[in-house]
DNA sequence: TTGAAAGCGCTAACAA
DNA sequence: TTGTTAGCGCTTTCAA
């Protein structure tokens, strides 16, 4: 391809050598003024784009970040890749998508396939049982950043960005005493994971504080189906719950197929309380869900941050949180 | 790094020259058995990764693709992907998402930046107008292949990836048909869309081909509000439609919106079928809607198989399609 | 203020 | 069957 401009080229149009062209063109001081507007109104006309293997080659630093998730086609991960993708282009980054189908063997194969590709850092959502841990640990050892989000290892020896879990189930928590009910349904994702242990924590710690709280049936599933039948089963009993907090999303999504099928009428009947990535399903019902939202793109937008300062400089591991806020519908 | 194992550590190591190595490891003819035997084992043994850069500095060839979306919180969007990513990945290929927002600007820079990147081809959906034809075209002269697919060019000089589109909508029509409906609402996309086109040419077709075929209003909107406005509005009038048609995903969500807030019953008071990229957004809801499926993901397979082909040889400019099918729900 | 030269890790033509 | 060499496009040290 005879039509790319490389360095090189300019610097025999304009009589100059290589390394004056490449300096001239990143400012360096030593270089002086007129042949800077030279060189840099030549490449301007020619269009000149650096080759970035050759200068990831040199500087033996890409600018491509990896980001491994359990999957795409999940609201709040696309959104906290939206976050990552869009700040991460201000400065200059791209975004390598990795789907582990929480999968900890395909995991491991993302993992080395950064490594190979010697991505700048690594965004990691962890699989459930934090398997590879070691291997993550051994990117740290090669200089490459590693930022863990949302669902991260149980460990202080790693960067991560998680929302302030305890807030979030706390929130909803004092939402539903406030109105005064008299029997909690709630589930919760699968107890492996750190975010549940936390959210249920904090979420039976209101309760036991509160001396006429409702009584609290505890749940944990995070499968469509399954949640769909338990709540229905629940939802059939005698002595039936009167509100439904839901960990996430998908759990939502399957408590309010259980309710429409039994035609119950929200809240009369049955009131429901969720914790959202998003507005997108709160909004999709009528009534529209009371939600505490935490929101992956403003993670992202952390997470991001958080690991250009780690790419920049030695820091050492950080614990870092972002908050989440009640949002009201009507169904509470 | 010293850690860092390259061919010219595994050459010293063995006494051999680069080469030498380097043609072992691609089990070059020329090498004597013996000596790729050496090598190979030592290569694993370091757990030799070679680096990327490098090679695609030599052979100016990337293995990365990049993909032009206009958003990428959208079921349709990142089942694509997903398939992209999946098979992609078994070929030897990474993919860079890059996002629009359906801004024909961004767009611009997206396409400029895949040029600079020199990425082995670019998988694109663009924006509603298609102003940036020419910018496509010119990667195409640089050697990088270019797939359109679901929002395409209306040009024959390009590959296209596309759902047989007239074949959905015909088949929604056809469904509707059967049921002896009275009046149907038919909501659609932006008219400026080729695929908006083609489906409503095929949807009215099969009415205007049916002499007691139902009285057929249609709308052009994608937005949720719009949407869930409009439908209300035509739900309250007296003479008020018994059926709606909805092209995409997101007319369903604000179709079942307004039916809900209107408290009207599926399918007895208004019977509703729709256009859907996944199974997802259909059965959300009580009863699960009827739905004619185009899925995402056998695009994406589809897209990548062409693109590799491309990739491989010099083909000519070829429009695919993939097929779509009715999934019975109760709603119709 | 500029240039020459080595080197990043690999490929491939040519020589031996 | 193997080695030598040049080169991909850029960065950077050292010398001028």
């Amino acid at each position: 391809m005879s039509d790319v401009i490389t360095l090189k080229k300019i610097s025999q149009l304009l009589n100059i050598s290589i390394s004056t062209a490449s300096r001239a063109l990143k400012d360096h001081p030593d270089i002086a003024d007129t042949t800077k507007q030279k060189v840099r109104e030549l490449a301007e006309m020619l269009e000149y784009e650096p080759n970035p293997f050759a200068i990831q080659l040199s500087t033996s630093h890409s600018n491509i970040f990896g980001l491994i998730v359990p999957e795409v086609s999940n609201l709040f991960y696309t959104s906290f890749i939206d976050a990552v993708e869009n700040e991460g282009r201000k400065a200059g980054y791209m975004l390598i998508i990795l789907k582990t189908d929480d999968d900890p063997e395909i995991e491991a194969n993302h993992i080395k396939y950064c490594k190979k590709q010697r991505v700048a850092g690594l965004f990691a959502c962890i699989t459930p049982n934090a398997s590879n841990f070691d291997l993550f640990q051994s990117l740290g050892k090669s200089g490459i950043p590693v930022i863990f989000f949302d669902r991260v290892p149980d460990s202080s020896n790693c960067n991560t960005v998680c929302f302030a879990d305890e807030t979030a189930a706390t929130i909803a928590a004092e939402a539903i005493l406030k109105k005064n009910k008299k029997k909690v349904l709630a589930i919760f994702a699968e107890p492996s994971l750190s975010i549940t242990q936390k959210r249920l924590k904090a979420f039976r710690k209101v309760f036991q504080q509160n001396t006429n709280a409702p009584k609290l049936d505890i749940y944990h599933t995070n499968h469509y189906e399954n949640i769909k039948e338990i709540i229905k089963q629940q939802l059939e009993n005698k002595d039936r719950p009167d509100t439904i907090f839901c960990m996430t999303d998908v759990i939502l999504t399957g408590a309010m197929k259980a309710i429409h099928e039994l035609k119950l009428r929200v809240p009369d009947e049955v009131a429901v309380i969720t914790i959202s990535n998003s507005d997108f399903f709160p909004k999709l019902y009528t009534p529209e869900i009371t939600y505490v939202e935490t929101s992956g793109y403003k993670l992202g937008v952390l997470a991001l941050s958080t690991m250009i300062t780690c790419v920049k400089e030695d820091v050492p591991y950080q614990e870092l949180y972002v908050d989440s806020y009640l949002v009201e519908g009507q169904s509470l």
